[in-house]
DNA sequence: TTGAAAGCGCTACCAC
DNA sequence: GTGGTAGCGCTTTCAA
């Protein structure tokens, strides 16, 4: 069976004092002994438990991440970011799929309680407040990634999505796109919102004229929503030049509607998606998109939700990266015309 | 603060034994005294402590998953496989990618076994064959899925790799090729090399000759690898009407490879990925591939491990999964010729 | 039916 | 330097 820290002070002929001290590095043993305890503990292949000393007040190195989906390639390539800087710290992380779904969160956010994690990163977020409520309540440290909760006292890590809009609107206006359509997720997520506004910002600087109709919301079932709205939009007589696409799985399914009419890509219509996720690269063309530097929110989320414990914050950090426009080969200049600059 | 087993039986006027039972629906209590605590609980927020629990002898309601990349799209749906099977049973899972890094995977092994995880499912797999040898031995429940490691005394859940690259071969040798090649990804993987048996079988039996300067193992950027070796083979004369690929990564490398050329797909060349990950839908065209039951894989993992808990298995089980051909639109009979049967 | 009490493995404080 | 010991929150006999 397992060895427990009084199976090596037997064997060391010490007392278990000893040994949790020469395991937690503290306290005077003599160097000697330390050797001697060690060995025993390499030769016990004796691992402390992590359960018994956070009973007795220690942290349990864990913490969980809430996010939608583990299977969508933006929420893996997080996840990997919060596993790489948690396990460089020491933590080891729960993954929770919520499928957006509230029963499913309270489950997860109950569960996470009872397991004494450290800490909570939440990248799924739409009407989940009152459910966080709670748990902030019992100062369990909590941020917040890539989504935001507005109203709620949490620090939280995200980009700026309106630029990130806004640099996919510029994109396109300037190779003189006029007509262009816009995909985006639930009108509920700010993120949306905030990418639309940015978009329709550089659009409406450039003159162009903005209309409703181009933009549409697209539910559970990215892929083929957006390819049915952009299907929609390509069929008729007036269609747009080229689509906006809020993430790359709707600009998945902007693609093969535009296949399936026969349109090329770059030529006949330029997409631009969001996320940058590897999706972007297997596409044909590549996806020009706006890119999240995912490395970098995970690891920030997790130096923030470090940064909570014990002491509770005053008022909550809100760290907002920069996006980038990763041009590939989806998006051309309007036939004809040179881009302009 | 939190609420414990003490400040519920407090204010209820009860023994913390009395509040125990009733957290776990043993012993007897009355109606009235137990629905009584019931409200006591809710109003305190209580959430009985894994931790403590686990201290006592009980499981922690915890496994670990060990895989090479969590942001791999294939791996990332054996995770959410494994995590909602898990869910459903009260189970949370630790994510841990390892890179197929030695040093990762002991750490984690490691770790796992501080926070005393029931059991261990492991889908990364190299010649981690020794490291997880002390684990079994302490009587740690674990499980293989989608890798083998002959030789382990282990219960396994696997696809037939012969099977699947039998069914790849069969494929396209029935589409009338004669030259094809196949990218596989390590050597040491036996899914590799029963992948590339099972296709060559397929093939001798369609009466083409193997050669063996056409089957290339790729390294850890397995796009850029597949690219570069696709590149290889298609800038030679007898070049291959057809490309085999281990996984669906070797695949967009190879479609990336062709389109650099100015091939068409499936018109001058045909395709074959392995997998079926979400990236296969991305790829223009879409592609044919063949798929791995990720949902049921992780499910089976799941439920094997659990199996394994208190009474050790003397002989392991093995389960075997069929994989299935996925046809898309990358493969096409060979030039002029019509598909056989 | 109910409660008192003995641990589970470990930490931390206090004596020696 | 070193060891004894009181908990941490909970489960589980065993008596009452």
């Amino acid at each position: 069976m397992k060895a427990t820290i009084y199976d090596v002070a037997r064997e060391a002929g010490v007392s278990i004092a000893a040994v949790s001290q020469v395991i937690n590095g503290k306290g005077k043993i003599s160097e000697e002994r330390r050797n001697e305890i060690f060995a025993v503990m390499e030769r016990l292949d004796y691992k402390p438990s992590v359960i018994a000393a956070a009973l007795t007040g220690k942290k349990t190195y864990t913490f969980g991440l809430l996010i939608p989906d583990i299977s969508n390639p933006f929420f893996a390539e997080i996840a990997r970011a919060v596993e790489d800087r948690g396990h460089q710290l020491g933590y080891s992380i729960f993954i929770c799929s919520t499928d957006n779904n509230d029963e499913r969160v309270e489950r997860y956010l109950s569960v996470l309680q009872q397991k004494s994690v450290d800490g909570i990163i939440v990248g799924t977020g739409m009407d989940h407040r009152d459910m966080l409520q709670p748990v902030l309540r019992k100062s369990m440290p909590v941020v917040l990634v890539a989504r935001e909760l507005p109203g709620l006292n949490v620090d939280t890590v995200v980009i700026d999505d309106y630029a990130g809009g806004y640099l996919a609107g510029g994109h396109l206006a300037g190779l003189g796109h006029k007509r262009i359509a816009v995909l985006a997720e639930s009108a509920k997520l700010v993120s949306s919102r905030e990418r639309i506004r940015g978009f329709r910002e550089a659009c409406e600087e450039a003159g162009l004229e903005w209309d409703e109709s181009l933009v549409r919301t697209n539910g559970a079932d990215l892929v083929k929503d957006g390819r049915r709205n952009a299907t929609d939009w390509l069929a008729g007589d007036n269609r747009p030049t080229a689509i906006f696409c809020c993430n790359d799985l709707l600009a998945i399914g902007a693609l093969q509607a535009a296949k399936e009419r026969g349109l090329r890509i770059p030529a006949d219509l330029s997409i631009v998606g969001f996320d940058n996720t590897i999706l972007a690269t297997a596409t044909d063309p590549p996806l020009t998109t706006v890119a999240q530097p995912t490395g970098r929110m995970g690891e920030l989320a997790v130096d923030l939700l470090l940064e909570q414990e014990g002491s509770r914050r005053e008022s909550p950090r809100r760290a907002v990266l920069a996006p980038e426009l990763v041009l590939r080969e989806s998006t051309a200049a309007l036939r004809g015309k040179a881009p302009i600059k």
